[in-house]
DNA sequence: TGATTTCCCATTGACACCCATTTTTTCCCA
DNA sequence: TGGGAAAAAATGGGTGTCAATGGGAAATCA
C-alpha cells in the first residue's frame, strides 16, 4: 500500500524524538530521503508531513507561478521556508524541532493522523477534540445537504 | 537533497562571516561554482541567493528580452549587476557585502530561508514579520494551489 | 604599510549513531 | 483456544562526530 493510514500515538523523549510508525515508515521507504518532510499547518494547530517526494510536486507547483509574484512568495515562504527535513534515526525516529511542537501544543505525545496521501501530527487531545467536532458538524450539517435533480425522476418509495 | 528547504539562522562574525546551513551548502555542492550568488532583493528587504547555475538561467531568460529594451535594461541592472559571486572559506562560511547587508538591515545575525530552488537572507526579525504575513496570505489563497500530478489530495488540511 | 581577505586551528554544543531494555504483536503448538 | 516463545516495534540513554563559531597568523591588495 502506499496510503497514510489510521492513527497512532506516541511518545516524545526528553530528547524531542518520536517513533514514527512503522506503517508510515513502510510507505516512506520509497522515497528518496529517508525520513519526513514537515511543516506547521496553515489552517489548524497540526503539523503537516509527508515524504520528500510530495515537496518537491509542491516545489515544481509553486514554480509554475511567476517567480517574483505575490502567489509565489506566499507559499514558498509559508510551506518551502517552514518545512524541516527530519531524518530516521536508526530506530526509524524523528525529532521534532521545537517550532514545529510549539504551533502544535505538543508536549510528550504525538498522534500521527494519516490523510492517504500526507499525514498530520497533532497534541492527541486536541486531535481527540479535532476529531469530534468534525464529527458533530457533519451531523448537524447532514440535514442541509440535499441532492441534486435525480437524473431519471424521483425514486418511488 | 535538490531544494532549499527550512530556516536557519546562523550569527554573523566581527569579520561579517555567515555559516552556509550544512544544508544548503549540500545542494550547491552539485554546481559548477562553490559558493553563493547574491542580489538585493527589489522586492522585499532580503538578499536573494542561489548557486550560479540558476543565475545563468536567469541571465538567459534575460536575454529573450529585446537587448536594448526596458525589460532587458531594467533586469540586467537590477539583478546581475548587482549580483555578488561568494565563495566559502573552508569552513562553508561566506563573508556578506555591505551593500547587501544594508539592504536587509542585517547587523549581527542572518536568516536563510529556503524557497526551493533558491532562497533569500534576511534580518531574523524582519524574517518574522514577513513569515507572518506570507501565512496569511497562503491560507487565504491556498486553493489556488495545485499539484501538478494527479496522485495525491489537496496539498494542506 | 595599513587594511582586508584567506587559511588554519581550537572550542563548543547539538545531533546522529550505537546499544540496551521494555512493550507490543505475531505465531506456534499443546 | 489459551499460553508462551519469538519477532517486531517502541523507548531510553551514552558517546563520538560534525556543524557552527571565534580568533590568530599568513597572504593579498591597494
Amino acid at each position: 500500500m502506499a496510503l497514510f493510514l489510521s492513527t497512532f500515538v506516541n511518545r516524545i523523549d526528553r530528547k524531542g524524538r518520536v517513533s514514527v510508525p512503522a506503517p508510515f515508515r513502510t510507505v516512506l521507504a520509497t522515497q528518496t530521503f529517508p525520513g519526513v518532510v514537515a511543516f506547521p499547518s496553515f489552517v489548524v494547530a497540526a503539523v503537516e508531513a509527508s515524504g520528500i517526494d510530495r515537496v518537491e510536486r509542491l516545489s515544481a507547483s509553486i514554480d509554475q507561478f511567476n517567480p517574483f509574484g505575490d502567489e509565489h512568495d506566499a507559499f514558498a515562504i509559508s510551506i518551502l521556508a517552514e518545512s524541516h527535513q527530519l531524518s530516521f534515526d536508526s530506530e526509524g525516529r524523528i525529532a521534532l524541532p521545537d517550532a514545529l511542537r510549539e504551533h502544535a501544543n505538543i508536549s510528550d505525545r504525538a498522534a500521527f493522523a494519516g490523510r492517504g496521501a500526507t499525514f498530520q501530527i497533532w497534541e492527541p487531545e486536541a486531535f481527540r477534540a479535532y476529531q469530534e467536532e468534525a464529527r458533530k458538524r457533519a451531523r448537524d450539517e447532514r440535514t442541509s445537504l440535499r441532492l441534486g435533480e435525480p437524473a431519471g425522476g424521483a425514486p418511488t418509495g
